[in-house]
DNA sequence: GCATCATTCAAACAACTGTTTCAAACGGTT
DNA sequence: AACCGTTTGAAACAGTTGTTTGAATGATGC
């Protein structure tokens, strides 16, 4: 019911998966519940889409290609008022927090971006064959433009140790928004303190920014 | 062929399975796909454990029962050293590390360490149901006392902020010694530069201790 | 109205899943 | 040797999976 059914089949098939997939992973999902809460038959899903496999890449294709356009854009015009300087680390991070929050037109409502959040941890660690090489075709320019953005606001750490802390810090983020809706859950329980998604990148900004930026070298 | 002959059904099955879960996942891996590679009979797994959910637990229970016994010990003494205080940040996450390191008897061969950790991630964000609710009734006692530790030595830091970043540092953690091995060849490619697995943890360990420590909330 | 195309539908497909069955083999005890 | 409980073995089970089929339906252009 969520999707209103105004929209085509291919669309509908897309919002269902993309949920179900979020909650539950991806070999979890079948085409059968897929398409039962999509509406429409089975075989839609083979005939649009030609395999499990394609749609899991388009459910991935349809909100990583306007996000990663909208963050080249976004880093275009931080470079551009920067005079060609790339952003300090505070305000890269958070422009990369920004666009993500862009994505999501109902703000109030953080199911999308919960979903958002969930799929890319999903990306990072369920993605064996298929869909690593296809994220790394796909958008591995723009994810390798911001790294270098990172290299050059911080001199002084070296490659070596600036690698580790990347990953120190792709492992933080992805692996909180992987669970962010358990993680709120428990939370609200341990410390009666009810945290929106903005409240937790904004807390997630720092701790990664901070991080990186350590000026000794280990 | 990895375990011996010398090894009875059941470790040869829940060696097996360690392997498989922490390569594909555990819905990614087939009964048949385990009780081939430990050369063992298909009615092995229900016979000895039950059913597929009770090795998923079994695998865990045979890594984690003797960590948390360690750890538990290793505090007791830095407590016992201490007078009752507990120690500083950056000294109870090196024990964390140590207690981890002294798990794996081969220390030149990262790979069971690997395994520990990528069984840790994914207990981390695939583990619904079952999993979760075994993993909270076995080993939450000691999980929290370690929490309750790292709450006393950051007195600055409300329990919210610091529920958060603790999140975010297993999640650094996990995330980077669970693909430990496939980072360690990218980084020989990108910087040049060969890492220890020591080496890492002591990148690390800072890098954990200082998002920890930071006395702004957020 | 007719032909042509894309789309939908119910049904079946083969392959795979975890689990069960029951006879055979084993090892120790008397 | 005969008995016993424990363990293994090959085979089958019922259920689910992704995918394919071929007929029915719909809309579009002539």
């Amino acid at each position: 019911m969520p999707s209103s059914d105004l929209t085509d089949t291919a669309s509908r098939i897309l919002d269902a998966a993309e949920h179900l997939f979020a909650e539950h992973g991806f070999t979890e999902t079948s085409l059968r519940s897929i398409t039962t809460r999509a509406g429409v038959n089975l075989a839609a899903v083979n005939y649009h889409f030609g395999s499990k496999e394609a749609l899991v890449q388009a459910v991935f294709e349809r909100f990583l290609t306007p996000f990663c356009r909208r963050l080249d854009r976004e880093l275009d015009e931080a470079m551009a008022r920067g005079d060609g300087q790339s952003p300090p680390l505070h305000d890269l991070f958070g422009l990369l927090a920004r666009t993500m929050l862009a994505g999501v037109e109902d703000s109030t409502n953080d199911s999308k971006l919960s979903i958002f959040m969930r799929l890319l941890g999903l990306a990072y660690t369920q993605s064996q064959g298929h869909l690593r090489r296809f994220l790394r075709d796909h958008y591995d320019s723009t994810y390798r433009r911001f790294v270098l953005l990172v290299h050059q606001t911080t001199p002084h750490v070296s490659p070596n140790e600036l690698f580790w802390r990347i990953h120190f810090a792709v492992g933080s983020a992805v692996f909180t928004m992987g669970s962010v809706e358990t993680l709120r859950a428990i939370a609200r329980n341990d410390t009666h303190q009810d945290n929106t998604l903005e409240d937790i990148l904004h807390k997630l900004v720092p701790f990664v920014a901070n991080a990186l930026n350590d000026d000794r070298d280990h």
